[in-house]
DNA sequence: CGCAATTATGGTATCATAATTGCGGTGCTATACT
């Protein structure tokens, strides 16, 4: 039955792991909660739903770049009936657009457009057949400090009388979980939740005193794709200054031009560019299959966020590797952004105890939230959260410091247990990096990224 | 915390060193300007 819809609209045959279940659960009217590994077509979950109900999709989506990517798969399958509402669109056109939202199956949009007054209203008016919280885990990850409307959908959802919600996304420790259904879901939800394991992901640590040194002979061992993570945009942009010469490398981080942050993107993707070094700006909803290698010269902040990048690499199935750089006192850096967000818990309480008149655009966001949820809650949020913080930096390093397997470390993060030991598992399991590969001949002829920018923009003028 | 940039100090060197300060991740939207 479902097969037959699922050919008429996307030509497959077959479902793929935890599709057809998470369809399932969707037509049956439960609120649904799917972890599903990256690159097995989440997308196909809501899509498929959405045919088979009446009236509108409303998908949730963290990113611009991300709606945009989805709306355009949609229209390559001739679905017309698909629209981004966000900010570039002009006035009028969105204007249109909530005029006419019942011409639309799916409509895409950010937290924040959802919780404008006027979007609300032309919401109000309109069939919901589904409402889908895409790549879920920001409600727990950004919805506390970073971007507070993630948590404020469940005002979105009161006001659309409470439709049928599917929260998805790749990697979600059971703390996560059960934090986007006490915001967003039901309490009879149904939890779909699959491996995030990556077997074909071999993983390793490298403490050094010197990691530049340890980097270079790290690269060595790589002709693929590959992208450096680092902590700091200055981290990054060192990087690239030590590294631009001998290597065809770009670097992506959250201060560039949104021009920019497309061309780099880009030319990764189509294999212009061999390597990335990257803030964790990059990589939400990259799907290069043949990314060989992610290598972290600063560890990241969270084994949940360290899992999303390493899952990056080897959507092909080919062997792939993970490769983290330690050097002692790398996770201060995360210390210091944790204290930022303290300071701005501080004078959210000095503002609450009427000690202090000026506030921060977040405190703002924060004042706002406690007109729901009151000012005690969101206090108490916030303090949780910092605490969770400082567990999952623990995790992470404690990742860094395991002396059994390294997967089963990672895995026990998300309250799984390692059944079978890939051949290429972790260094603490006998795994080795691929043999160094010949020189590659001079690539001197090739542009830097900024000097065919640069050429772009010169023409432009 | 750690590093780099800026400012202050000493005592008279268009300078060397010390002390202080600033900065460090992730994005949405709206609005005014060229």
């Amino acid at each position: 039955m479902l097969e037959e819809t699922l050919h008429k609209y996307f030509g497959y045959d077959t479902f793929r792991i935890g599709q057809k279940e998470v369809v399932e659960s969707v037509l049956q009217g439960n609120d649904t909660l799917a972890v599903l590994p990256t690159g097995t077509g989440k997308s196909l979950c809501y899509q498929l739903s959405g045919y088979l109900l009446e009236g509108l999709v409303v998908i949730v989506s963290p990113l611009i770049s991300l709606m945009e990517d989805q709306v355009s798969s949609l229209q390559k399958t001739q679905e017309k009936r698909v629209i981004a509402l966000n900010s570039l669109l002009t006035k009028e056109e969105k204007r249109f657009v909530l005029r006419k939202l019942n011409q639309y199956k799916f409509l895409f949009a950010s937290p924040e457009m959802l919780l404008q007054p006027e979007v609300l209203q032309a919401l109000e008016r309109c069939k919901i057949a589904l409402l889908v919280i895409d790549e879920a885990h920001c409600v727990s990850q950004w919805g506390i400090d970073f971007r507070p409307e993630y948590r404020q959908l469940q005002r979105v959802k009161k006001r659309l009388k409470d439709p049928v919600t599917l929260a998805l996304t790749a990697t979600a420790t059971k703390l996560v979980r059960n934090d986007i259904a006490a915001t967003l879901l039901k309490e009879n939800l149904n939890e779909i939740v699959y491996s995030v394991d990556r077997p074909n992901i071999a993983l390793f640590v490298r403490e050094t005193d010197d990691k530049f040194a340890t980097l270079e002979e790290t690269l060595k061992h790589f002709s693929g794709s590959g992208i450096i993570y680092c902590a700091t945009r200055k981290n990054v942009e060192e990087l690239y200054g030590l590294l631009k010469d001998r290597w065809n490398v770009g670097y992506y981080h959250g201060g560039l031009e949104t021009n920019q942050r497309k061309v780099l993107q880009q030319q990764f993707s189509s294999g212009q560019l061999q390597l990335l070094i990257a803030t964790n700006a990059f990589g939400m909803g990259i799907n290069k299959p043949d990314i060989r290698f992610i290598i972290h010269y600063d560890l990241s902040d969270s084994l949940e966020n360290y899992i999303q990048e390493i899952g990056r690499a080897g959507r092909d199935g080919r062997q792939s590797y993970a490769i983290l750089l330690y050097q002692q006192g790398d996770e201060y850096v995360h210390h210091f952004f944790s204290q930022i967000t303290q300071k701005e818990r501080e004078g959210l309480e000095r503002l609450f105890a009427h000690q202090q008149e000026e506030t921060t655009p977040l405190q703002e966001k924060w004042q706002n939230q406690a007109q729901v949820i009151g000012e005690e809650a969101v206090l108490q949020l916030l303090t949780q959260n910092e605490e969770m913080k400082k567990q999952r930096l623990q995790n992470m390093l404690s990742y860094i410091f395991s002396t059994g397997c390294r997967r089963e470390r990672l895995l026990a993060n998300f309250e799984e247990e390692l059944g079978v030991i890939p051949d290429q598992c972790c260094d603490l399991h006998g795994a080795q990096l691929p043999d160094p590969e010949i020189p590659r001949a001079a690539m001197a002829t090739v542009d830097h990224w900024q000097e065919i920018l640069l050429k772009l923009f010169k023409e432009n003028i």
